[in-house]
DNA sequence: TCCATACTTGAATGATCGTTCCATAATTGG
DNA sequence: CCAATTATGGAACGATCATTCAAGTATGGA
């Protein structure tokens, strides 16, 4: 079998993932996708089905990708409080690139089964490992005991998103920075 | 002169409120945008211009009609901190329906000087009635002296668009609920 | 009753949409 | 060098897009 290079899926979804969360499922054409994919248009339609599977295909592995990134940040302190406000700081750090989840959250609510099924699922694990830190948070005294972590954990995903829709309407870092602090007020 | 009746521009206008926050300005097309305004194409034209400019018409009226609510909210109880509870719990009970300022804010970004010009007038607004009463409350012992009151009201705005982020994802009243408890104790 | 006005509808325009067909270039095992 | 595979880009499809043109239908004062 004689097999010539093959493109790189990987790259072809962060094009992807790019122009969709910048312009929205509706507001992204076949053309920009495949300029910013870097690809041929056949070998979309070959590799993803349609510009719906596409979009899923992207939600997911940006989904995935932002789990990880969450989880390294939470991780990378010793104490609960510190991996949470390490996990707020860098969505101020990267809140100049529009989020893919909150795009895809509000371009379409609860509507589609597909999206609904990646959400749930990456939601569930990102809001465990939240809850986890929270714990060890009120363990090592710098966290309420009082507090639910479930509902911690809700709150700051909320502020998560709020974060993010502020600095996409052009809230300069600071401004975030100061919403990290309140956030984590809420803990105390 | 023999004048017929006019149709009514306002109820017009909150037929495309719905079209718009619901769909987003890419998702809604012109047939959608007449049919649930109740009026004709060339009347859509005629009185608005274009596609585009009934967005920022429509954009404009949501974000006043929302302040004004948000206001109403704010002075029906006589603390400020049971002020700022209520305009939160409003937003909790609207929280079905989608909100058009943030949709406009995560399609558009600040890429469009018409729908900038709209959101800075009205969120400096909304912030200056939030900040007043975020003084009321420290006045009268609810609120933390130390706060910077201006920090307070953004993190209260932000935490509106992470209720309706949270609320178009399809959770539920009670969470929502919780979210604002939480956002509250943030204030103390 | 008649006319001017305001609105509605349907057809038409040209553009662009997502998608598919097709011919071609490039690569590599046999 | 051939054959098979995988990519590419252009042309074409029908659908739908925003917008405009043209004709028709009400309305209410003269």
């Amino acid at each position: 079998m004689a097999r010539p290079r093959e493109f790189d899926t990987d790259a072809a979804l962060d094009g992807a993932i790019d122009v969709f969360s910048e312009h929205g499922f509706e507001g992204s054409s076949a053309q920009m996708l495949v300029d910013a994919m870097g690809i041929g248009r056949q070998s979309l339609y070959a590799a993803f089905g349609d510009k719906w599977q596409l979009y899923c295909a992207a939600v997911h592995r940006y989904g995935l990708d932002e789990c990880t990134r969450h989880f390294g940040a939470l991780r990378s302190d010793a104490r609960g409080i510190d991996g949470i406000d390490a996990m707020l700081r860098r969505v101020v750090e990267t809140a100049d690139q529009p989020c893919l989840g909150v795009s895809s959250t509000y371009e379409f609510g609860a509507s589609r089964p597909d999206l609904e099924k990646i959400k749930t699922l990456l939601g569930k694990s990102l809001r465990e490992a939240i809850v986890a830190r929270v714990h060890d948070g009120q363990r090592e005294g710098d966290i309420a005991p009082s507090l639910d972590a479930q509902a911690a954990a809700d709150f700051l995903i909320a502020n998560i998103a709020g974060i993010r829709v502020a600095g996409r309407g052009g809230a300069d870092p600071a401004a975030l920075v100061s919403l990290v602090d309140m956030a984590l007020r809420a803990l105390r």
